[in-house]
DNA sequence: CTAGGGTTAG
């Protein structure tokens, strides 16, 4: 074979190279390397291009650098260029950068290599460093560096720095080239920003596949379903074939239950085109019909992909956590163990995510065991995915534990550790969890401010807390935010303070489902039902569909006014829609039964007691305590201990109210010693009124006022108004003074103080003292809460207040009472003049008595129901003494069950007794 | 330059 030139040799390798030979050039070079021929720049660089392009020849890549070295080629730009493009692609980003650094000149090529290896080894913050650099060294972008940098910006969401981009890109006129207005496109779908996405779409003359593949991502990504699909649509109609990627797309803008019905129909195009067998479509198949809530063919579309990769295994597993399954869930970790994917940090979120319940913490615990053993223990998602499986099974000591071994934070694990706070009711330590993050120079974000917001539940945590960071919301601009606005709402509204959340909601520009469900659900727990009710009707109006938590508040609102047929008929449809099998529906019609005197529904509905709530066991013990079936409520409380449940505060409050309406003191007072001692339950101020009331309505007003002093929270004036109303009871002049002063003090506006210690005064005919009290009313303008009674007849209710003589049947009701009167006198009435208010003479006295609300409606009651029915009255004060009597006998009298409804609780009126026993 | 899985959420 005759002597090869030098050129010669050049020739064949770049051939070689052209031709996509890449092994074949690398052998060329050796062969000529054998021959003692030394290389020069062009041989060198055509050698490392080619490395670079096999995609594996990197051992000899870097081979060909120490040559480079050797023959004291690095001065040459083409060499050095085509060495960094070299460690750029294979990911070595040290070497990459020390030769960019070390070139002797650059063009935009060696800029650009050096952006793409950032880029492709997802550092986009570098990226943009090095953009900036390129700014001030004035360097000008071609069209490939300014797609990756736009890129980069998308997704880092610098919207700032991406319209100065985008400035720079029209100055230098590439925003006609289509891999730049690409590359735009995709950014501004990162933002959010369809508008502007679509605007650049529309304006392109000349589009491939990417652009359509572009905009159809940027619609999918942001929820916007039917845009994706319109764009589809003109795709197909402008014969442009999709590929993979669009259909990738498609499916996922169809994944959820709404726009299943699309989603199908995109598989079906899927299967037409052949794309069924690639992998990527595979995958995001699966997840679409998992999140539709069809698990089971997610789950046959898993089992005959014939080669899963690791992606489809995460996303199996993500399906079975998100569908409560977490058995399943893990026990797909177990069978990945045995095939030859190689599991990853998302396999073990996955896990993690299935165990965030209280029921699977020891599989928790064990997830991370193996995370630990795995030596995955410091990764940033890892630990983070484990702060929240421990706050969500109300471990808030071991997410702690895991926050604070934690090497490094990002704002998730913040927001996970606050948010954890949150659901825990932990609204102290959610807040000081956000001064230390804040102190630690970390940013909040929405979810952050979220999370403290939804912390807070009383008007005390509004006003210390709530309310600054309302302030704080203000000065640094969260306030643009529509979950931010949404929260702070929900936060009014939770706290109580109905006027704000009122005029926070006034001022939404948007009220989307979740502003109207926080209204109706804040109206009414916080006793204004009706004004629910109307949220709850508007919110139908104006065209949006009930949720879970429509329908919950609904029932809270027909709970709170006690419409049973109204709740009920709102239950049919909540069970026609579908939604009767969820936890927070099915309790909140648990509720209202339970409030609407109907305990036998709330057994029918009650769950399983292996796996009911602590929240329907609390329902069931309050429901049976609010009737006065003291021995049941006790029996539930033991069986809920018996079946493993934790009882909390909540528990506490209705055990010993039902303590309270049964007298039970004893007891009561044990379960309050137990409460702290044995289930370690603080005291609340919830625990301690039962207590002062306990004590106080059966005589021990001593004791009560003792334990006020002792207690150990300060007294609220729920404390002093019922210490108050013992105080009248078993008339106490001296100690009434003492809590109204107390009460007064408290709450200057109440009506009650007054109103109670004028009764007392009465009883004890002081009635100069009962003047002054009213003068004083009169002169501070408080007006006593008016008593009003409604009774519900043939579907319209009827309300009336003290002497009402509005109704159209005012005659027939007088003298239906005159009647009534009659026939139970005859029969052992004696009026009650004690509740008789004023100082008049004795007649007087009774014709008022006589004039009570509830009263009234008893008498409209029996006038248009039909014999032998049972009557439903309702009251929003305390039943009147005299009143309470006026019912029994007329119950036996007229051989009726009355039901009576108070704020406090239910009186079953039937054959001359009430199931109160007359104590109350 | 485009596409699939994961942690925080009213």
């Amino acid at each position: 074979m005759p002597q090869r030139s030098e050129s010669s040799w050049s020739t064949m390798l770049s051939g070689y190279v052209r031709a996509e030979m890449y092994v074949k050039a690398v052998e060329l070079f050796y062969e000529m390397w054998v021959q003692g021929i030394e290389p020069n720049g062009f041989m060198l660089a055509s050698l490392l291009t080619a490395c670079n392009r096999s995609g594996k020849l990197v051992s000899q890549g870097t081979q060909v650098h120490g040559l480079v070295v050797k023959y004291g080629l690095l001065s040459d730009v083409f060499v050095s260029s085509a060495l960094l493009h070299f460690y750029a692609t294979y990911g070595f980003m040290f070497d990459a950068r020390k030769c960019f650094e070390e070139m002797p000149e650059r063009n935009v090529v060696s800029w650009t290599s050096l952006m793409v290896g950032y880029s492709t080894n997802g550092d986009p913050e570098e990226v943009l460093e090095i953009y900036q650099r390129m700014r001030r060294e004035g360097v000008r972008c071609n069209q490939n560096s300014f797609s990756v940098v736009i890129s980069s910006c998308g997704l880092l969401e610098d919207e700032l720095l991406g319209r100065q981009v985008l400035s720079h890109v029209v100055v230098t006129g590439l925003d006609y080239n289509v891999s730049v207005a690409n590359a735009l496109i995709s950014m501004f779908g990162c933002f959010g920003n369809v508008e502007d996405a679509y605007f650049i779409f529309k304006v392109m003359e000349e589009r491939d596949t990417i652009s359509w593949n572009s905009i159809i991502s940027a619609y999918s990504h942001n929820q916007y379903c039917e845009d994706s699909l319109k764009c589809f649509r003109w795709m197909r109609h402008g014969n442009v074939k999709p590929d993979s990627t669009t259909l990738s797309s498609l499916v996922s803008a169809c994944s959820n239950v709404d726009n299943l019905k699309w989603g199908m129909g995109i598989h079906d195009i899927v299967i037409k085109f052949g794309l069924d067998s690639v992998i990527c479509v595979c995958n995001t198949l699966l997840t679409m019909y998992s999140e539709s809530g069809r698990l089971e063919d997610a789950v046959r579309l898993f089992r005959d992909i014939p080669e899963k990769d690791l992606i489809s295994w995460n996303s199996m597993m993500a399906s079975f956590g998100q569908n409560g399954e977490y058995q399943n869930a893990l026990g797909l970790l177990a069978d990945l163990h045995g095939t030859n994917e190689i599991s990853n940090h998302v396999t073990f979120a996955s896990a993690l995510a299935a165990c965030s319940c209280p029921e699977a913490l020891i599989e928790g615990k064990t997830i991370h065991g193996l995370i630990f053993r795995g030596g995955r223990i410091e990764h940033l998602l890892l630990g983070n995915a484990l702060i929240t499986m421990y706050a969500k099974c109300g471990v808030m000591r071991y997410a702690k534990q895991v926050f604070q071994t934690m090497p490094q934070h990002d704002v998730v694990s913040w927001n996970a550790l606050i948010g954890g706070h949150m659901e825990n009711e932990e609204p102290q330590k959610a807040l000081q969890d956000f001064k230390w993050m804040r102190e630690d120079g970390m940013c909040a974000n929405y979810i952050t401010i979220v999370n403290v917001l939804g912390s807070f539940s009383t008007s005390e945590d509004l006003r210390n807390n709530g309310m600054p960071i309302h302030a704080y919301i203000e000065m640094t601009g969260f306030e643009s935010d529509s979950y931010v606005r949404n929260s702070l709402l929900t936060m009014y509204a939770k706290c109580g303070d109905l006027n704000s959340s009122n005029f926070i909601f006034e001022q939404l520009d948007t009220k989307n489902i979740v502003s109207w469900n926080a209204m109706v659900a804040a109206n009414a727990h916080h006793g204004c039902g009706e004004a629910a009710l109307k949220f709850f009707a508007k919110m139908h109006q104006s065209g949006l569909e009930f949720d879970h938590f429509s329908f919950s508040g609904g029932l809270a609102a027909c709970a709170n006014l006690g419409l049973l047929e109204e709740g009920q008929q709102l239950h049919n449809i909540i069970i026609k829609k579908g939604f009767e099998s969820d936890l927070h529906v099915a309790n909140a019609a648990m509720d209202m039964y339970g409030k609407c005197g109907e305990m036998n529904e709330v057994l029918r509905i009650l769950p399983t007691p292996s796996n009911r709530p602590r929240l329907s066991w609390n329902i069931l013990i309050s429901g049976f305590s609010r009737h006065g079936y003291y021995n049941k409520a006790r029996d539930t409380f033991h069986h809920m201990l018996q079946v493993g449940a934790q009882p909390n505060h909540v528990t506490f409050v209705a055990l010993l109210s039902a303590c309270n309406h049964g007298g039970l003191v004893e007891e009561g007072l044990a379960h309050f010693y137990s409460m702290v001692k044995e289930f370690g339950v603080p005291p609340a101020i919830e625990h301690c009124v039962c207590i002062v009331d306990l004590l106080g309505r059966s005589g021990r007003l001593i004791e009560a006022e003792i334990f006020v002093k002792e207690m150990p929270v300060p007294a609220n004036d729920h404390v002093w108004r019922s210490l108050l109303s013992a105080s009248r009871t078993h008339n106490n002049l001296e100690l009434s003074r003492k809590a109204a002063n107390h009460l007064i003090e408290l709450d200057p506006s109440d009506d009650s103080a007054y109103v109670l210690l004028s009764n007392v005064c009465a009883i004890n005919g002081r009635w100069e003292d009962v003047d002054d009290i009213r003068r004083k009313m009169k002169s501070n303008k408080i007006k006593k809460k008016p008593g009003c009674s409604w009774v519900k007849v043939n579907n319209k209710v009827s309300t009336f207040g003290m002497g009402d003589q509005s109704h159209p049947q005012t005659l027939q009701i007088y003298g239906k009472l005159t009647d009534l009167r009659k026939m139970i006198k005859e029969v052992g009435y004696v009026p009650d003049m004690s509740f008789a208010l004023h100082d008049t003479d004795e007649e007087d006295k009774e014709h008022n008595l006589w004039n009570h609300s509830e009263k009234l409606a008893l008498a409209f009651g029996l006038l248009d129901t039909p014999e032998g029915s049972t009557l439903r009255i309702f009251k929003n004060l305390r039943v009147c003494g005299d009143c309470h009597s006026v019912y029994k006998f007329v119950s036996k009298a007229v051989q009726r069950r009355i039901v009576l409804r108070d704020p406090y609780r239910f009186h079953h009126f039937s054959n001359g007794k009430c199931s109160c026993c007359d104590y109350w």
